[in-house]
DNA sequence: CTGTATCCTGTCGGATACTG
DNA sequence: CAGTATCCGACAGGATACAG
């Protein structure tokens, strides 16, 4: 890597970058959701991705898991304020996307 | 893959959502550049990921090749239409890591 | 200058089976 | 229900050499 260039939006693609983690973001705006109801809204995604993905958005601080200690376990996501500050740029990725694919 | 909860953010992220493209289409806005130019701009990509990356976009008609007969060859890229209409979002990715890596 | 063609390695990512 | 572990094929992506 050079940081000659370095660019914001660079630092950003490191972060959310990736096939599924703006996908899972996404579902989290309107609000938090327990594991297995989250996993069935990205479809295609396997729960090894599906598990490796939300940890590493807890680990960049862009979502908070919360364990209850509860049987059957229950294991809730939600988003960070860092996490909820994407928002804008999720959701104009969404109508992007909506705008672009009728043509 | 699955249809049915499919949404348009994923369209997006399969058109740009890879580690370069969005860098490459973001040092466009600007201007037209020629070849060697835009890829100097790009440090750290290798140059058969440039190639594959510009192909792909070109593909994707987001921004355009244009050879001129000359020698020393010159080829320059130039965004579409289509891929202006992502100018709002690029900026938008460059102004939120902006913002985020002052933290 | 611009782009192609190999080779080669690491990682991505799915399938499956299993633990608490 | 939630998550882990392992196996393994596919491909991303770098280095290098070469062509027009």
């Amino acid at each position: 890597m050079n940081e000659i260039n370095f660019c914001p939006l660079d630092y950003t693609m490191n972060l959310i970058g990736t096939k599924w983690k703006p996908i899972v973001l996404f579902h989290l705006l309107e609000e938090p959701l327990r594991s297995g109801i989250l996993q069935k809204k990205v479809p295609g995604i396997s729960n090894k991705m599906f598990t490796q993905t939300v940890r590493e958005l807890e680990k960049d601080g862009l979502l908070i898991r919360t364990v209850y200690p509860v049987v059957p376990p229950k294991v809730e996501y939600a988003l960070s304020t860092r996490g909820k500050s994407l928002q804008y740029i999720l959701e104009s990725l969404d109508k992007w996307g909506a705008e672009d694919c009728k043509k």
